[in-house]
DNA sequence: CACATTAATGGCGGAATGGCCATACAGGCA
DNA sequence: TGCCTGTATGGCCATTCCGCCATTAATGTG
């Protein structure tokens, strides 16, 4: 049996697929709203203030990394979130955000 | 003073601003290999295998999101990661992928 | 059946991304 | 001074991303 190297780049490109997606202010915005409840992409169009298309699209993209699954009704489709690991990354994303305000801060000083 | 509405757009900008950062596997790899020493450019060029200068704009991407510190000495610039909170963000990504590989397997079967 | 509503898809144009090459800009050294 | 090394920057090109519009598909309703 081979030994995965350690710097083994389809690892990171599998990584960089996930985050990816994660990587737009919309599908950030749809993620964080789905943490709490499903919504229909007519309510995320709205959300979001995108074209129904746009957004239909940005949903795609999350389905397709894995992050939220979708559950038709009738007409209406809902999402849902799938992902139950985005705590950690919110976290990661203000702590950065938080350090970097501080950083410009303390130049201005 | 003015609350700030809960799905502040701007907010979600600055996230996705960090968001895009992490958002490729050659940077993904340089965060990995900064997670335990600093190392030179040179030396993480070779690490990703690419040119020199793609590095060096993909360490300016890192730097501008604030997600690590450079450090010049003499004719080297060593970089250093300067976010302290990537392990959550790690997990996150194993664990979709993890997931994703586990819906796979389920629709083989 | 026709018609309305909701979502997904195709297409197009503009913007951003990412790669390498060439070059500029140091710093170290003879 | 001149040369070498390591790094950053500008330019260029190919690709990808992202927005809306138009269209299609599917379901519900009269």
């Amino acid at each position: 049996m081979k030994l995965r190297p350690k710097h083994d780049r389809r690892r990171y490109d599998a990584r960089a697929r996930i985050a990816k997606a994660l990587a737009h202010p919309s599908r950030l915005m749809i993620l964080d709203a789905l943490d709490r409840r499903e919504i229909c992409v007519c309510d995320l169009a709205q959300l979001v203030g995108a074209d129904q298309s746009t957004v239909s699209k940005h949903l795609a993209i999350l389905k397709q990394a894995g992050l939220v699954e979708d559950r038709k009704d009738g007409v209406m489709v809902y999402y849902t979130l799938k992902a139950c690991c985005l705590q950690g990354f919110w976290d990661c994303l203000e702590a950065v955000l938080a350090q970097n305000l501080k950083a410009q801060q303390a130049v201005l000083r």
